[in-house]
DNA sequence: TATGAATGAGTTTTCATTCAT
DNA sequence: TATGAATGAAAACTCATTCAT
């Protein structure tokens, strides 16, 4: 049960040639792809993007690539599922944190949500790292797609029910302000930046996007469209 | 005048091992550099990053191999010049912009800067594409830092001369807009983006740095530190 | 058992960008490393050093070249396996026949040496020819001496429990005798000559040993240094 | 005139496929094949003889490749050339020294021989050294015995004309004399050997050789075949 | 005649994937 | 089911040789 909840998050249905062959049954098993997934991030990290071979993940892993062969089909399904997963954990604490914060009012939404999605990138910081570096290189972009939609979703309706504010078109304005804040969340990740300077450059997003949205909110007693 | 010296200082020098063989001398050669230039772009696009081979790169700019090799004694060194050659156009253009609009109001000058920046990447729009691509898997981190420097040495001094405006910290709230300002417009061409949302979401860009810059400034009458 | 502690500590360690990948564990991989040596032999007689090539060997060896990399990372480690273990079967063959002659007089010891090294090349006739041919192209030189060492030890050693004979310099005069011996097999094996004569040469090796050794030797009844 | 008996001093007449494409008529040229003889003793030295290319040598010796093709047809036919004229010298040395001890005492000749051919191989050092590398590599076993046989008529001469020795096989003791000469010098300029020990094993190897021919030559008294 | 840009066959080496044990 | 030896297509790179200028 546990298992089928762990793959149902998902909402983007993996296209049958990246599924995995089979969702492990046993703990073993669980054991097993769970080395797999952490060697894939660790070996990306120490030998690069261009260094990441099967044989190297299975090795770190600490099983036979025909092991790892038997859960993945090929290096492409590998990477599709621990991209996957780690985009489904942002999305669900960006969610969470959306939905928490329903009826708050506008500046306090905006803080909660870069806190949410900056706070989820910290905390898988490795795998944020690893994982910018091959997203290029599979076909990750509707893994990607998937769960923007899905934290548009959520803090589209959040925005919606703020009690201090209406947009003319809050739809892009959302989208422009979550494209924004992973545009500039993957800069501070992607370039080598001491973690003091990006914290006040966190501190520094948080007043654009705090900024921004009051620009864009439609003046107080301005009629609706 | 002090910071043209600067830009020329900052002008990345390439480490031994990324520089180019040789320079194209007769007309000849120059055609043939500027045709495998191109091709790198076209193969990166049509091919993605992973099939962009040295033999594809030279069949596409119809030279042989061993050519390629004269100029590029590998294909990292091929993409570095590559990109060394698209980053200085960017950071030449935003510049240009930049210099022109010293004294400008606050306002003025964010919208320049926005512009120029992202008419630069459009009119490149395949290189800025292809670009992208393969920017993490060279060691291109170097180049892109020098641009960066670049472009930051000249909003910093644009910024510094606005008559309506002074921040409490202009380094760090420019740092700070120029991180947003390429985060964002990256998520924007990596992203499959119909070319009309783009345009909006460009407007919505122009919009939140102006507000940033607005919410960023001291307050007027305020004292300086 | 001085000596024999000594001829193990001389056996040469590999330097470890010339060592092999894995040492073959199966009885198939066995097979298969030795399928790789006996084609490296071959190709190099039939071939010649320049057309040696690890494809080729591959082919011969009837396996494909993945499989060579897997036991070998390049083409030098390979020959310096082949190298290493050839002189180790040479060494050995006149290690032995050394021991065997301890206190025997000079001119049976200078037989017995000629023979034992003679013998143990011509048996690797093939061997010897082909590794003669690559000896300077790769870096086997620490090997070859490595080689000489051991049987510089095993031919002093015997040298020095000859009952007839005392020499003022018996390092110098050993060491002198084994350059000429080597040196002068090695002509014999390179050049094109018939069995027939090579087998004159031979005996005429032979004669030119004790001549040496006699004319070398202190006088009878003179005193030592 | 010069030229012409430049040439002619090869016995071996060079194959059609190896021989050079012209002779240097002008001093211009004749300059040219000068630099570029000893710019390919120059790289054989200094980068071995796996990075012996064509490109490298014109470089080295300041000319293009093209100029360098116009000499010599191909690599085999720069080696060829070079080691024909080096070969040249050495014989011409040895050959000279040996006709002017016709008549002398056998053991007097013996010293002569071994000093003539060590002087010339140490004179040209560097070029020894060289082509000992190459040897192998290119077909020029054919120059290598043409200059034997050049060497092995002077000695054979030489010795049949020593008032105070006379030999059964005069041809094969010659012969293995030489072999063991030659072999023997080969051994000490190839292996890493300090000035001091060669000179010391020079010493040795002149002694080898009167003790050979002393122990090869009919007793005194005994009856010709 | 000299030059050096261009050629492309040939080499080394890697690595995703299969399959006998 | 797990293993890891074997595979071989495909990649990067070299270098002898040619030929337009």
């Amino acid at each position: 049960m546990i298992i089928q909840l762990w793959n149902s998050l998902l909402t983007t249905v993996p296209p049958q040639h990246l599924s995995a062959r089979k969702s492990p049954r046993q703990a073993r098993a669980l054991a097993t792809v769970e080395a797999i997934f952490e060697a894939t991030i660790q070996v990306l990290l120490s030998e690069g993007p261009t260094r990441l071979t099967t044989t190297r993940v299975a090795a770190r892993a600490g099983v036979s690539v025909g092991t790892m062969y038997q859960y993945y089909p090929h290096k492409e399904a590998l990477l599709y599922a621990v991209t996957g997963r780690y985009l489904d954990a942002i999305a669900e604490a960006v969610e969470k944190a959306c939905r928490a914060s329903h009826g708050a009012p506008l500046t306090e939404m905006s803080d909660v949500l870069v806190k949410a999605y900056w706070d989820a990138k910290t905390l898988k910081r490795n795998a944020t790292r690893a994982l910018y570096l091959v997203a290029m290189e599979v076909d990750t972009a509707a893994l990607t797609e998937g769960c923007i939609q899905r934290i548009e979703a959520a803090t589209a309706a959040m925005f919606a029910s703020a009690p201090d504010a209406e947009f003319d078109d809050l739809v892009l304005v959302n989208h422009s302000l979550l494209n924004m804040l992973f545009g500039t969340v993957r800069s501070l990740f992607t370039r080598e930046i001491s973690p003091a300077i990006a914290n006040r450059l966190g501190d520094e997003l948080a007043l654009m996007c705090r900024a921004y949205l009051e620009a864009a909110k439609r003046p107080a007693g301005a009629p609706g469209r």
